[in-house]
Parts: C-alpha cells; structure tokens; sequence
DNA sequence: TGATTAAGATCACAATGTGATCTTAATGTG
DNA sequence: CACATTAAGATCACATTGTGATCTTAATCA
C-alpha cells in the first residue's frame, strides 16, 4: 500500500488512459483529454517519456498498433492500465478526499 | 491564470497551512495533519524546505512567532497563504475536478 | 519523387520530492 | 551549575518527476 505513488503529471496521463481505454489511449487523444479538460498545454513528447517511466514501474502496458490506411496512418502506441495502476489511482483518489476534507467553507467554491 | 501550478506535496503543505490557519501553521501541526489524513509518514525537514519553496514563490508568508515558557520552547515559524496561494488551490481543485469527471463508473469507488 | 500528415522517440535541463544530518533555544533535573 | 531532554528550525545532497527543443519514421497525396 503507497507503494506506487505517482506524481502530478503522471496521474494526469493514467486518468486520461483508463477514460479513453485501451483501444483508443495513445499519446496524441491522451494530450487531448488532458489539455480539453485542464486547459492546460501538453507536448506529445512529454506523455512519451511519462508513459515510458510508468510502464518502466508496471503501472501500464503498452504495445504497437497496426498501422492504418490513411495519410499519415503510423502505427500507434496503445495504452492500458494495469491493476497495479489502478490501485495507484484509487490511492491518489482516497489521498485527494482525505486532505481536501474540510475545507469547502475555507476555500469558498470547491465543490 | 494557471501560472502558479504547485507540486503534489507543495498542494498537501498549502491545504494543511489552511486548515490550520495562520495562529496554528507551523511545520509540526503540518506534518501531523499530512501524516494524518493521508497515512504517509512526513518529515519535517522536507516541510521546511517545501515551505521555503513556496514563500519564494510568494504563494505563502511566514515568521517567527514569540518564544514560549514551556519545555523546547522554541519560536515558531509561522505560515500564512497569500492571495496567490489560495489561487493556486482553486486551480489546483478546478483541475482535479476536471480530470477525474466521469471516471467513477470506470474505477469504482471514487466519490 | 517530393510534400504532407500522424505519430513516435530521445535528450537535457528544470522543478519538485525526500532522506540524512545538524543546530538552536527553551525548561527540567541530579 | 552542568548536563539531559524536548520542541523546533535549518541545510544539503540526491532522487524523482515535469517539460521544452529537436528529430525520426511511416503512411498517403499531388
């Protein structure tokens, strides 16, 4: 338990893969969501070294695509969450309940 | 507007300085309240320096509060969260909101 | 054949996280 | 009075994570 504790950005990344799922979370709708929903800017490049050092910890698999019949159409690099990540995301989720509690009257609008 | 993103453990440091409040924040009751609430184990020296981090960010102000008569009765450095700091909490939580909406049915038990 | 497009990849550096270690200033006690 | 004890503050180095610059590859289109 908290074993496998993930930084900001990493979080970012799996919460984008467990939403797309497996056959459709590669890096470029990976930037998307998070940048949609953030509003924040991403650099492809940075999920790719994000998700390397997240497979390199057993968090997620991935593995090569087939490449399609369109301009362009390389093969893609698909995403999924493994177990090990998942609990990663619950420890993130019941972390973020915990130390937020409190404090909506504080803040003002959190809820 | 998003220029003052915190870290992860800067954002458990900000919320237990507002917690507690500028009489109370100081670096033990933080490491207690992060400890706490999250199960991790907190040293205090990563708190300090953490909050040194974000006074220069000018997220927080501090200051040595008066020697008490009590055994180790040492002044306290004091934590109060600026305007800025209090931004970078609401964005903090508009992100959070934003990125795990719609995930519960995929994860199970967030809320 | 060269342009265009979608996608993948490496690298270096910056920012943040974290453990080891030490110091200081107060009171208690033999 | 000297020394122990306690609460608190502080510095440092190193590990981990975040992020921009830059380049490559593989597909179709003109």
């Amino acid at each position: 338990m908290g074993a496998n504790r993930v930084g900001e950005f990493e979080l970012l990344v799996l919460l984008a893969a467990l939403r797309l799922g497996p056959a459709e979370a590669y890096a470029v709708p990976i930037v998307e969501d998070i940048e949609m929903r953030t509003g924040r800017s991403v650099r492809r490049a940075n999920v790719y070294t994000t998700l390397q050092r997240l497979e390199g910890k057993g968090l997620i698999s991935t593995w090569m695509g087939e490449p399609r019949a369109e301009r362009g159409g390389k093969a893609r690099r698909l995403v999924t969450v493994n177990p090990p990540g998942v609990d990663a995301v619950k420890e993130a989720a019941a972390e973020i309940r915990a130390m937020w509690g409190g404090l909506e009257t504080i803040i003002g609008d959190i809820a």
